[in-house]
DNA sequence: GATGCGTGGAT
DNA sequence: TATCCAAGCAT
């Protein structure tokens, strides 16, 4: 660090990420231009509701997932009004399995907050995007980039995994966004809010097709010849375990086997269909039905009947 | 800041 | 087969 602030002369005031990361952006957004997938959401066309369920869906769930779940709730629900109209376990329903159904319960819960404080309008602001519910930082940053072409970082997981390789040259980035990433990012910004938008999406692409997680694909990379990373070897991962969970015989997994019993009947059914679902461990069945119910995605009918929110 | 929260395809 | 991973959020 001491030996930058020595050795930069000419523009000791700008941060050395700048140096090292702003040539990225021109080729990627070339490469953006003439690669990027045809995604319903970028299309012109895209409302800004469309291009908030998508961020919705894509929260930790993979693309060809959600194509078609995606297409399916926009014909029924074109807007935050028409979702908000509905139950909210009819939200669940629709969600199918694309998982984390809370993200269904809290996409609904966003509409109603849309049609009661916003008029029924999508807010542009990063501010009034982040009070929404299911609307944290990244969501919040890619819907008033993606729908509203604002100047705004847009960090997910694709992004940081480019700026970790690309810049910090590093194969992983940390297990969530950190402050390094968030200046790494705005010292990249382009100026013009088009252009940073622009490569807001571009960024993200690259990680998604080209800068993967597991296998990537160096020698298909605009900025190969740019990165830190290739620069130094591509050093492997040094640092603690990255993930390491397993699903089988979880609660989260008790819990969608309880929920897809619901999703799958219309109306209500009575305990023991539900208890069905789960006979392995009692006592953990018992846990993800509370659970289930706490969180509201499980509603009591008279007794001791099961269904979805009404 | 660490945890809990679904699901399924790829390796 | 087991593990990894996929446009995170809320508590």
């Amino acid at each position: 660090m001491a030996e930058r602030t020595t050795a930069r002369t000419t523009d000791a005031a700008r941060p050395p990420e700048f140096e090292q990361g702003s040539e990225l952006v021109t080729p990627v957004v070339a490469w953006y231009r003439t690669a990027a997938r045809d995604l319903p959401w970028r299309r012109p066309d895209a409302t800004p509701w469309a291009v908030m369920v998508s961020e919705f869906m894509l929260q930790q769930t993979p693309v060809v997932r959600v194509l078609p779940v995606y297409e399916a709730w926009l014909d029924r629900w074109p807007t935050p009004a028409a979702l908000a109209a509905e139950p909210a376990g009819e939200a669940v329903r629709a969600w199918g399995r694309l998982g984390y159904p809370r993200r269904a319960q809290r996409l609904h819960a966003a509409a109603s907050a849309i049609e009661e404080d916003f008029d029924g309008v999508v807010p542009d602001t990063y501010e009034d995007l982040a009070s929404l519910p299911g609307v944290g930082e990244y969501t919040a940053g890619a819907i008033a980039s993606f729908a509203y072409k604002k100047r705004h970082i847009v960090l997910d997981t694709n992004v940081r995994r480019v700026l970790a390789r690309a810049v910090s040259g590093v194969e992983y980035p940390a297990p969530s966004t950190t402050p390094a990433d968030r200046r790494i990012a705005t010292a990249l910004l382009p100026e013009q809010p088009a252009d940073a938008a622009e490569w807001a999406a571009a960024s993200m692409e690259l990680g998604a097709v080209v800068c993967t997680a597991r296998t990537p694909r160096c020698d298909e990379c605009p900025v190969a010849s740019l990165c830190t990373w290739v620069a130094a070897g591509k050093p492997a991962y040094d640092g603690p375990p990255r993930r390491g969970q397993t699903y089988e015989g979880t609660d989260r997994q008790a819990r969608g086997r309880l929920l897809a019993v619901l999703r799958d009947t219309h109306g209500s059914v009575p305990r023991e269909e539900l208890e069905a679902a789960w006979t392995r461990d009692v006592a953990q069945r018992e846990r993800a039905l509370s659970s289930l119910l706490a969180d509201g995605l499980v509603v009591v009918l008279d007794g001791e009947r099961f269904a979805l929110a009404q």
